[in-house]
DNA sequence: TGTTAAATATACCATGCAGTATATGTTTTT
DNA sequence: AAAAACATATACTGCATGGTATATTTAACA
């Protein structure tokens, strides 16, 4: 069984984390953390050196969770033009995925990490490539299979493709309506099948 | 000839407005504002009530000037199909454009604003609708005009060629890399020959 | 179960924060 | 040029902030 501390560590960041998403690191403020934990500062000190140690756990937690889900998505069905549209229909519901974390972690903090704190920023940044590299990765074995055909190369089309998702995802984000979500993957899953399928 | 107070109010608003852009409403300290300005608390308070109004005129201020610039390109050709590409080509370019208010107001205000401040978020949701608005009346105007046929209702062009302007700015603010600008530029321009032209 | 070590709570800094009352200075108007 | 109105600077609140030293409690292990 794991000790005291790591079971308070590992409570303390997921209590945690979604409140830095939604407030952003300067937005959040110890106290707010205290009162969401039931904790003490020492008990949060106690864990973390100081809040920028906590803020990235509380990214790395996020982030992990979101990487994970989308690899489940790829890796529910077998072909690759499938794989795709397993994500697309995720990202169809991704504000509902995206509530209980407060948001989407990568646009939220790469945003607000973007002049307020370089170690978030450059963790989203890793985070957006190895999104793309996931994608990249299906579409290119899909193509070695003969199971599609693309237009350009693997890692430029799952770019295109997860930056327009990025754009549904920020557009549903600041007005608060997911229309942009399910219009923009009905339109993505007309261009898949027009541009991939053979 | 204006009065003092005016051209300070002015003063302090240009000066302050890429500021708030930058670092968001919280991590934005009345000292920053002081020491950039050069100017006392004194003179901000006798300007402004207090930091929220700063901080929506500010980003008035940002807004102000991204919908004219959008409406100077718009205007700038006479033909529909031309009026989009002007857009595009200045998309195209949004980072070294964006880049003296601090990132886009935009994506940046409305991402920060979301929690924090309703006024704020509420005033983006309003310019997110107006530049939608603005494009879909150039293709609404262009259709009946039968220089162009469009596959869907005007808004809803226009709102899924936004949310990928969009999706780009995002990603190429997040990573720093222009590229997806560039590339999504030109996917856009492909689209609208093959969708629009007739 | 008793002892020790680990984990959490308490009480406290120093500093920075938004905001204000008032004094001083500077325009404008007469 | 004097008076009045306006605009800015100074000096100061009260409070919240991130962080810490230390006391107290709790868990681990013999």
């Amino acid at each position: 069984m794991s000790t005291k501390a790591e079971r308070t560590t590992a409570y303390i960041i997921e209590t945690v984390a979604p409140i830095f998403n939604k407030f952003g690191y300067v937005g959040t403020s110890m106290s707010d953390l205290t009162e969401a934990t039931g904790l003490t500062k020492g008990a949060i000190y106690g864990n973390f050196e100081n809040k920028e140690a906590l803020a990235l756990a509380a990214f790395e937690y996020n982030r992990k969770q979101l990487l994970e889900t989308i690899d489940a998505k790829l890796e529910a069905e077998s072909k690759a033009m499938d794989k795709i549209f397993s994500l697309l229909d995720f990202y169809r519901q991704y504000d509902v995925f995206s509530l209980p974390f407060g948001g989407c972690p990568v646009l939220n903090v790469g945003v607000d990490a973007q002049h307020n704190n370089k170690q978030l920023a450059a963790a989203v940044k890793e985070t957006l490539k190895e999104i793309e590299g996931k994608i990249a990765l299906v579409l290119e074995t899909g193509q070695n299979q003969g199971e599609l055909r693309l237009p350009v190369p693997p890692l430029q089309f799952a770019k295109q493709l997860y930056t327009m998702l990025q754009g549904a995802v920020a557009m549903a984000s600041m007005t608060r309506d997911r229309k942009y979500l399910v219009n923009t993957v009905a339109y993505l899953e007309h261009l898949v099948k027009a541009e991939l399928g053979n």
